[in-house]
DNA sequence: AACTTTAATGCAACTTAGTCGCATTAAATA
DNA sequence: TATTTAATGCGACTAAGTTGCATTAAAGTT
């Protein structure tokens, strides 16, 4: 995936603040949040959340909150379900295909909360 | 249900603070958060918070964070999704049973997210 | 390459849901 | 009623995220 052509697509300035958050959730593979994003890279914490909130206006990036009040982010992708732990935490991608046939919805976002594998046989 | 029975059995004190709390909680259709909650009920912001954070331990009530970065409590009943509206933010109990087959995980929370049938359709 | 326009950035101040320490009060038990 | 222990109110605090504003940098134009 080339970050350059996706921020140009959308109309935005190419910054180097941009690319570097982008980097950075490209090559992720959970969701990360702005405490993890903002090691090594420069910008504000102002910035970081303009452009991130750009992103998601923009559909490139997608974001939930957490247990711990957090959000969120990772690129955009087809739709899958996030697993918090309420033990331990963790936050991963389902990619088992979940289907609710909610007829007259339109489902954005899964957020599944409970025990994960780990800590579900302790 | 009888409340009072409620708090006892977990060994917590009988107040008019937690009663107050569970008794708008019994007679909601839908989870409340705190700025509806207090609405009409005297006790303190912290005394809320404490109150509703045992109940949580006690299982008497769950809770989840919404779009708005409020959580929303109702008293702990069978295991069902509630859909929040991207667009008017409405907050509902799905009815219907959500059965995926997530092995090894144990779920005691399901959020979806997306648009309402009403907003849906416009 | 210099010039212009416009959007992006950094900084500091702010907002707000929720938390914490501590002195006071009320519930349970004897 | 007296004693114990947990619950409450109050104010100060925390921390994720937001906003206003002056400055800077990207992209387009000459
Ligand atoms: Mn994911
Ligand atoms: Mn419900
Ligand atoms: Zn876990
Ligand atoms: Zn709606």
């Amino acid at each position: 995936m080339d970050i350059e052509n996706l921020v140009k697509r959308k109309n935005l300035k190419l910054t180097t603040a941009r690319m570097e958050i982008l980097e950075k959730l490209l090559h992720a593979s959970r969701p990360l949040c702005y405490d993890e994003l903002k090691n090594g890279i420069s910008m504000d914490k102002a910035t970081f959340y303009r452009n991130i909130t750009k992103f998601e206006d923009k559909m490139i990036v997608n974001s939930f909150e957490s247990n711990d009040k957090k959000r969120y982010f990772e690129l955009n992708q087809p739709l899958h379900a996030h697993f918090i732990c309420v033990i331990c935490d963790k936050i991963e991608c389902i990619k088992e295909p979940l289907d609710f046939n909610l007829k007259g919805y339109s489902i954005e976002n899964i957020i599944l909360k409970g025990k994960c594998k780990k800590c579900n046989q302790i």
